[in-house]
DNA sequence: CTGTTAGCGCCTTCAC
DNA sequence: GTGAAGGCGCTAACAG
């Protein structure tokens, strides 16, 4: 049985100056800011520290420094494994700086971003990192007004809330696209995921292919092997004789490499897949997949640098930054790939 | 170019009140208590609000009432998709009671961890979930001392920090030794993580054969497709006539398995394999993995509800829940398997 | 149902 | 180098 545990009174930096003979302002300068106080003190405070085991709280100095050293992270859902390298590197690039990642889930949804971003405001964050544009205009303009450094990733935007970095998702489809034309395929399909930034890849793609009729399976996000499995299912549905599938992830990618091979198709004799996101698996795999890269943990790593610039009252000046993307040719492309 | 912006002086419950034209204490209310106040006066409230653009500050509510409404998740790290679940569920089941979560990083190092929950603490976060048990002794008492409610996941143990919601990995390793002996493989092999539940997992595996000489290939937590096919690569070195493994996660098994099909072994006829995790992309494959199903999510919602009954000052008279798990028989070790 | 008073624990500002 | 006030924005606790 486990009860709401007595309330040992909690040690305060009060309690940590009287221990050590020193007022309580010292106290919290030889904590926080040591270099204008004299070595003796300092040892003398560190000393206190031990002996009440004192754990500083930073909702109080949060409150009066207006800094919280949190930052909130906002994706789609953590499972979404597209983002995760991104999230980590963020969430350690932080925590080396001394501040603490929040995360907030959307589930692809306007309504429950803006529900999310004003939580999120709430606990006054240093910075906020999205995953994609914010949708909203309402939260837009409060994200504004908060004066909250924002950096919007994944995507580009010439208007951005404040930052962005990541890559056009229209220049991917239409990379994408060119290899596909560059390929010779003509019974080509496409098997997407129904969130934002996939639908722009394919139209990207559709775009360089000069067509609209080019047939598609779209799968509720996120994507998963057996949304992957459906879709391939769905394609040959609609197109028996298809050559080619331009996948908006290599989840999705993986599934197709599975249905194929359930229904003796030979990737890539019979079948091209190529995939989206240069997933850990895709290099490994038999045959390996081809895809497009977008350097998730700089994503992140980056996000982290400029919010902290920011925090220390610098100007960034690059706001929009084009990280690119390179599309790496692998097996399930071409029998000559390395 | 993107610079600190001009404060707009942040708008508070005080503004609100004034324009609302009732006091700073009658605001609050009526956002945080309604059930007290007057509907007219609600109405009023919420139209300042309005027009004001009031957002609350949560540290200052925090620091006042002792509720952060924060809870801390920690992971080895965010991209172990074995946790994702979990993490997933808490996140989402404490946002729906207006709790959000700050996560950290241990990266599977003790001392991390250490430092990791001490920053944690420091924030006043109103539970904590741990993935795994808590490693540090120091650690321990700290987070006795804080008086914090604490949810080690995961695992099992007599004596947890505060409550525990998992499943045995000894006895994970049992069943699937079981499993092993009921097939009467005799050439059978160990791939798995460094980490501390996969080895407990080995251990249970072993005694249960009762062999200690099985050979094993163990890998750097987390692992990966490619740290997969690396190990059984190795198993094979050892032991050429291998004729089924045993891995500490699904992602290692599906390495084996295309390492195992790279090297013209058939799966199960010539080797079979057994996963740990039952990943979404296990039952999906051909063939499919055999595998341990646990209740990732399950554990993420109920670490949530005994989280949030503590906070509202609720007994928990189970603080050790059992979850259990499930070997599932899929293709992967069996041709008959559905 | 509404208001007044008194802080939460810490840090900024100013003195010494 | 150190200290004494004052207040960050909000909410318990008590009055009316």
């Amino acid at each position: 049985m486990s009860t709401p545990s007595p309330h040992h009174k909690p040690v305060t930096l009060h309690d940590v100056a009287k221990v050590a003979g020193v007022s309580l302002i010292t106290a919290s300068r030889a904590l926080s800011n040591p270099g204008v106080v004299s070595d003796k003190t300092i040892a003398k405070v560190r000393e206190a520290v031990e002996a009440t085991g004192y754990i500083p709280n930073l909702l109080a100095g949060g409150l009066k420094s207006k800094r919280s050293r949190m930052v909130a992270a906002i994706v789609p859902a953590l499972s979404v494994s597209q983002f995760l390298p991104t999230v980590q590197t963020l969430t350690s690039a932080l925590a080396a700086g001394g501040y603490q990642v929040i995360v907030g889930q959307t589930n692809y949804d306007a309504e429950r971003e803006e529900a999310v971003l004003n939580t999120m405001i709430s606990r006054q964050p240093d910075g906020i990192v999205m995953t994609g544009l914010v949708q909203s205009q309402k939260a837009r303009e409060r994200l504004v007004r908060s004066g909250i450094p924002v950096v919007e990733t994944w995507d580009l935007s010439d208007r951005p809330v404040d930052m962005v970095i990541g890559f056009s998702h229209l220049k991917v489809g239409g990379a994408v696209g060119g290899y596909f034309l560059s390929r010779g395929w003509k019974k080509v399909g496409v098997a997407t995921g129904s969130d934002h930034r996939a639908m722009l890849r394919r139209e990207g793609f559709l775009a360089t292919l000069g067509r609209s009729d080019v047939p598609t399976a779209v799968v509720p996000a996120p994507s998963s092997l057996a949304l992957g499995r459906r879709a391939l299912a769905e394609l040959l549905d609609q197109e028996p004789g298809l050559e080619a599938v331009c996948c908006s992830s290599d989840t999705l990618a993986h599934g197709v490499l599975v249905e194929a091979q359930a229904r003796g198709l030979r990737v890539p004799e019979d079948l091209a897949v190529v995939g989206f996101g240069n997933a850990e698996f895709g290099a490994h795999m038999v045959p390996s997949i081809t895809t497009v890269h977008v350097d998730g943990p700089g994503i992140g790593s980056l996000a982290a640098q400029l919010i902290l610039a920011r925090c220390n009252g610098e100007t960034v000046e690059q706001p929009i930054v084009d990280l690119g993307f390179r599309l790496i040719e692998r097996r399930s492309t071409s029998v000559d790939a390395a």
